[in-house]
Parts: structure tokens; sequence; C-alpha cells
DNA sequence: ATCAACAGTAGAGCATAGTCTATGGTTGAG
DNA sequence: CTCAACCATAGACTATGCTCTACTGTTGAT
């Protein structure tokens, strides 16, 4: 699919998914045949972009962003490697969970007492 | 306390200090029986500041935290307000840990597909 | 009296994450 | 053939949340 295409899948803009490409989060390849150079993206892309969206919302960096897809679809680190980052971001996401459940607990407290 | 002391009882920067006053999160008041025009702070200060450290930590912005404070310590808000203010804040953080945990979920079923 | 360490204001600069504009090439329907 | 609707690149601009610099005034110890 083009990229047009691409950003009506994902609910980005064309814009933003432009800039993600050149943050290396997402890539289309160019059809040698064709004397256009138009990206195309297939079926990796959507996804990829799907977890970009859902890993921002719960307060990854784009750079993290980055290493957790190097994890997931890359070859660059070895299996040991990707389950290691994979864990760090967990423990992250626990820390981050604890923190929401205080702050949670903190705004119920000053409830009562108004 | 004066600012460099309110800085080191919260662990903030001076400069943060100062730009979280100029955005209305914190206010000195100045001793008018005084020639220097030092703002002076209270321990609220320090309680208010504290609270931003840890509403930005889960995420909400200085515009939200802003919001909180007046619900938590201002009077311009009435008590029916001032409870949706928070219990709208609680809804937040509800969805933000729902959506941490799939996160976590997503990730460890990548893991165990690895 | 002087000097470091503090106080204040104003405003510049920076990182992150977009968002938009300008410019120009490509494609497909009519 | 032309025109809208698409594609590309480069780069300017924005918002948020700091962070720092410049400059000036105050305070307190020596």
């Amino acid at each position: 699919m083009l990229i047009n295409e691409l950003a009506k899948r994902t609910g980005l803009s064309v814009h933003t998914i432009r800039f993600y490409e050149r943050y290396g989060l997402v890539k289309g390849t160019r059809n040698q045949s064709s004397r256009n150079n138009y990206f195309h993206y297939d079926e990796e892309a959507v996804q990829r972009l799907e977890l970009v969206i859902d890993a921002k919302s719960v307060g990854f960096t784009l750079q993290e962003i980055a290493e957790i897809l190097d994890a997931w679809y890359g070859n660059v680190y070895t299996k040991t490697q990707k389950l290691r980052i994979l864990a760090d971001k967990i423990i992250v996401l626990d820390t981050r969970i604890k923190e929401l459940r205080d702050m949670k607990r903190q705004i119920q407290q000053c409830m009562k007492e108004l």
C-alpha cells in the first residue's frame, strides 16, 4: 500500500508517518521496476505503527519505541538481548503502574478530606 | 524559606521552581517589611511541588496539574466542582493503568513467541 | 569594604514530537 | 490534455517543559 492508505489504516497523518520514517520506526520499500519513487508499505508497517501508537500512549519515548521495535522485528540483537530489552520495558511498566496507583490513592484520600 | 532551600527540599532546581512559579503551580510571598524583593515559601509550597513531581511522573501535563492544585488548595471551585475534577483525574488514571497492563501483556506475549 | 553566595527579571536556547509549507514529480479519470 | 489527487524532499514552525545566560541587587562573613 502507499502512504495515504497506511495513514488511513493507522489513523496517523501522512506527515507523522514520514516523521516516523525519518526516525526509523517504519520503513517503506521502493519498487525498482516502477519509474516513480513511491514507497510501498506492507502489513508489518501497519503493525509497527500500531505498536508505536500503543507504546506512546503508555509513555514510552520514540527512542524507547525504536528499541522495542528492534527487539521485536529486527535482526540486530540476539535472542537473549531481545529478551533482556523486553524484560526491561516490563520493569518500566510495572514501576509506572505502581506510580499511577499511588497517585490514585493520593487523589482518593484528598477527595475524602474535602 | 527562600527559593534555594525550597529547591533543596524538593530536589528541583531553582530554575525549574521559577518556571513553575511563572506557570502558577507555586507561589511565594513577598515580605513587605523587608527592603529586598525575595520570595518566601511555606510548607504548602513544598507539598504543592511534591504533588507536581508525582503528578508529572504519572503523565499529567503541567496544565492538568494546575487544575488538580486548584481543586486541592484553591478557592476558585465549589466543593462539588473540586470533587468532579478529581474524579475525572481518577478516570484518566484508571484508563492509563489499563493501557499499561495491556502493553505489558503484549510484551509478555512477544517474549513467549521469541 | 569586599567578595562569595544568594536573590530577582528577562529572555535565549534546547529536546522531543510533531505539523505544516514550499516545491516539484506522478497518476488516473474525464 | 488537463486537473485533482496523490507522491517525494527539504526545511520552517509549533507546543511543552524545561535549562541556562546575562545582568543586576542583597546579604553576611571576614
